[in-house]
DNA sequence: ATCGCCTCCTGCGCGC
DNA sequence: TGCGCGCAGGAGGCGA
């Protein structure tokens, strides 16, 4: 499942292979996906030149000289760089061909992924424009996490995991982090100190990077399939672990539901 | 404005 | 071994 950090290790990856290249052609085989791909969106590819990459929240921006596209891996998608005549896989759904005799490819089984021509101002479209800061950058401060969640009753996990507060904070990292905070998932998040915001943003940072740093390796098993990250799953502190000892101080992890989502939480260390 | 639920889709793991 | 079922998940959209 493609989180924040392995959607910058996919950027990074394919990087050096497109930037400067020429899209040759662009082949769909499916176009139905949590947006279908418009029917002019080969068109208005095809035969263009891609300037840059670039991510924003879990969105890859190509940038070409006449507008922007953007692909969203959803939870189930990945994108590399394979010579062109590589025999195809199930859900090999779309290819851009490259004049190097490779292509990247996107792959996504469950289509939860899209491909979208933006246009030339892409951060004015609908899904870029309300997003909350990059958790990298200054402005995803304490002072900020804690003056957006006054007077906010949601869980502080359903807060945290909102991007039009802060990005790239999946379902994952939204446990992890609040385990090291010591904040239990189910706080109102009016109700979070301000000191706890502090630990809180200094551990969805921390989390976060650790995993990109441990990107290559995430990267080549979430590549193979969609399972859960490889290297990255052994240094997991509570997600998944219901059940089992705290690492800190060995009572059993608790696991309940947020909003549709798994949580995970250890009773003791986490108020 | 805020909140909580629903939805899209496929693969997997479980129980029988 | 095979079958059917339920679950997982990012995130927009909608109704209350």
């Amino acid at each position: 499942m493609p989180e924040l950090p392995e959607v910058e290790t996919t950027k990074r990856g394919i990087e050096s292979h497109v930037v400067g290249k020429k899209i040759a052609q662009v082949i769909i085989r499916e176009s139905r996906f949590r947006w279908p791909i418009s029917r002019g969106f080969k068109q208005k590819v095809d035969g263009h030149i891609i300037r840059s990459i670039a991510r924003r929240a879990k969105y890859i921006l190509f940038e070409l000289d006449h507008g922007y596209f953007m692909i969203h891996l959803g939870m189930s998608g990945s994108l590399r760089i394979v010579e062109s005549k590589t025999i195809l896989k199930k859900h090999d759904h779309v290819d851009f061909q490259l004049p190097t005799g490779k292509c990247l490819r996107f792959n996504d089984p469950r289509r939860f992924g899209s491909v979208l021509w933006l246009g030339k101002h892409p951060m004015k479209h609908a899904l870029l424009n309300k997003l909350g800061p990059e958790p990298f950058a200054k402005e995803f401060s304490a002072e900020y996490l804690f003056l957006r969640a006054r007077k906010r009753k949601v869980a502080i996990k359903n807060f945290i995991m909102d991007n039009h507060i802060v990005v790239g904070a999946g379902n994952i990292y939204a446990n992890e982090a609040l385990f090291i905070s010591g904040i239990r998932p189910t706080r109102p998040a009016g109700k979070v100190t301000k000191t706890e915001c502090e630990r809180l943003v200094a551990a969805i940072i921390a989390v976060l990077k650790a995993s990109i740093e441990m990107g290559g390796t995430t990267l080549k098993d979430f590549v193979g399939g969609d399972g859960k990250p490889g290297y990255f799953q052994q240094t997991l502190r509570v997600y998944d672990r219901e059940q089992q000892p705290c690492k800190k101080c060995g009572t059993l992890i608790k696991a309940l539901r947020i909003g549709q989502r798994s949580t995970y939480y250890c009773p003791n260390c986490q108020k």
